[in-house]
RNA sequence: UCCUCCUUAGCUCAGUUGGUUAGAGCAUCUGACUGUUAAUCAGAGGGUCGUUGGUUCAAGUCCAACAGGGGGAGCCA
């Protein structure tokens, strides 16, 4: 009579929510208090000992089977990666590798795991073999550590920004707007692809009939739209997936990633620098404090890796030495004038060690050049400002007084060891004369950002963005070199499995 | 998209100047052992050498195209 339905539904879930996770178990005393576990299976030794993780932390709890407690049958089930929920008593370990033991009462195999099927073994993968089996390279240590810390640096994000007072605002993933001219875009579209598509007169598309009744894209950036909530709220900033159709084949571009775009009103480029200074390294110290362990493996599994480099190609520092390094030390800053002088007095400028040449003033710098400064000279982040006008976007402020022939913009990349360039901003250009004219001669329609330019014609302020390549950043937390492993599920050209 | 390298067992890799039946470690299976730490020991099974075509008496090995992957460049975050 009571809760009738109640009896349908999973009663077992009352047993689950008793569980502790291995983490908060860790952290315990071994006193021999019972605790019920689950978990997958990391090894199995001997037929007695069960190193089983549950995600929360790559450490393992040691489960105890004690001999002769338990059928074979149940024994032989227990193998890499079946799950099981155990319950024991909790008491210090008379092995030497952890603090204590779970002495299992009860083992129940959740799911079993085919050995002969199970493609990862309790050895060394290499990260291309994991990208393959990319469903189930969480189970990893490495990818474990990589995805807590990303989620670690998700939410300082919102930590950060939320104790500023900035506004968290979602800007639109699907565009009407080609206008940004960050790149390529994906096309959005009803149409049918392999049927009758409807024309115009001239034999162009007739987006007309399409579902927005206008060519729609995903978008490549929020910045337009958080200038919008910028000239409203003062301080906005999104954080949300980002697309670019560009036929990238590297190790830092995605053709879906994740992009954090803040706004502010009444921030010129020295304070939107300042900002983007203080937010990474905040965001980097919030990591260290709460996800040193898997810093520390990821500092480890790196310094593995790089011994079997030659010299030369080592890093200097290890993982851990570089984040302390970044946070206790400024941001070297420089326009993009000085930088110029820089390489074209730099040893690898005169004995011709640069592939590209240095020109001079007014040529855009290759990433070997950007490496040059970060990695050779200045050896921490750099932040290159006032760029030519002719290398930049529309929407950057034009520096006013600037030489003849060396007109800049107020425009600052951030450039990182190893990573290069993880953050990408400016000031904006609030006057609106300059900016139409600018527009006009970059031939961006006007007439398409009406909406855009209404921010400048109705109590227009100096204001400033940037935006900051999440996936980059958690490249250079993590020490990952490959971007692909550093999202879940990464879309490259070619490539868009699971 | 361009340059470059790679593709041999489930995984990581060896395979000589082209020459008989293609090897190792780990994993798997069987057995032994039992306070282990990627447990150990013994035995067994496991291969269309990425695909297609070519050169040759003979191709894992040489050549070409294609596919997949790595690294670098460009585009950018």
């Amino acid at each position: 009579m009571v809760y009738e339905s109640y009896l349908c539904t999973s009663k077992i879930r009352i047993m689950f929510n008793k569980r502790i996770k291995i983490k908060e178990l860790l952290a315990q005393e071994p006193k021999g208090q019972e605790a019920t576990v689950m978990g997958w299976v990391k090894t199995f030794r001997n037929n007695q000992f069960i190193a089983l993780n549950d995600g929360s932390t790559n450490n393992n709890i040691q489960v105890v089977a004690a001999l002769g407690k338990f059928d074979d049958e149940l024994l032989k089930r227990i193998t890499t990666s079946a799950s099981l929920k155990v319950t024991g008593t909790v008491v210090p370990s008379l092995g030497k590798g952890q603090t204590m033991d779970l002495n299992a009462e009860t083992i129940e195999i959740l799911g079993d795991s085919d050995p002969e099927q199970y493609p990862l073994q309790p050895k060394k993968h290499s990260l291309e073999f994991l990208r393959e089996k990319a469903h189930l390279r969480f189970r990893t240590n490495t990818f474990g550590a990589v995805f807590r810390v990303r989620h670690a640096l998700a939410f300082a994000v919102h930590k950060f920004f939320n104790e500023k007072g900035f506004v968290y605002m979602h800007t639109p993933i699907i565009t009407a707007s080609d206008a940004e001219g960050a790149g390529e875009m994906f096309k959005v579209t009803t149409l049918p692809l392999e049927g009758n598509i409807p024309k115009n007169e001239d034999g162009t598309v007739n987006y007309e009939e399409d579902f927005f009744g206008k060519a729609t894209n995903l978008t490549v950036s929020g910045q337009l739209e958080g200038e919008l909530g910028a000239t409203a709220f003062g301080d906005i900033y999104t954080f949300g997936p980002t697309f670019r159709a560009e036929n990238s084949n590297t190790t830092r571009h995605l053709a879906e990633f994740w992009m954090i775009e803040p706004e502010m009103a009444f921030y010129d480029l020295e304070d939107n620098m300042n900002l983007a200074e203080e937010f990474i390294k905040y965001i980097i110290r919030y990591a260290i404090a709460n996800n040193k362990e898997d810093l520390e493996f990821l500092a480890q599994r790196l310094a593995d890796e790089e011994k079997q480099l030659p010299q030369d190609k080592r890093s200097e520092m290890g993982l851990m030495e570089k984040l302390d390094f970044v946070l206790n030390n400024e941001f070297e800053r420089l326009t993009y004038t000085d930088a110029i002088d820089v390489l074209k007095n730099s040893n690898y400028s005169k004995k011709k060690k640069f592939q590209y040449e240095i020109t001079g003033w007014g040529m855009d710098l290759q990433s070997e050049h950007e490496r040059y400064l970060v990695e050779k000279h200045f050896k921490k982040p750099v932040i290159l400002y006032n760029y030519p006008a002719a290398i930049k976007a529309f929407y950057m402020r034009q520096n006013d007084n600037c030489e003849p022939g060396q007109q800049t913009v107020a425009a600052m990349d951030i450039l990182a060891p190893g990573i290069g360039e993880i953050v990408g901003g400016s000031q904006r250009e609030e006057r609106l004369d300059k900016l139409q004219s600018r527009m006009k001669d970059m031939e961006v329609p006007a007439e398409e950002l009406w909406w855009y330019l209404d921010t400048r014609r109705f109590g227009t302020v100096p204001h400033s963005g940037f935006g900051l390549g999440f996936e980059r950043m958690v490249q250079f937390v993590t020490g990952m070199t490959n971007i692909r492993d550093v999202i879940a599920f990464p879309r490259t050209p070619g490539s868009a499995e699971f």
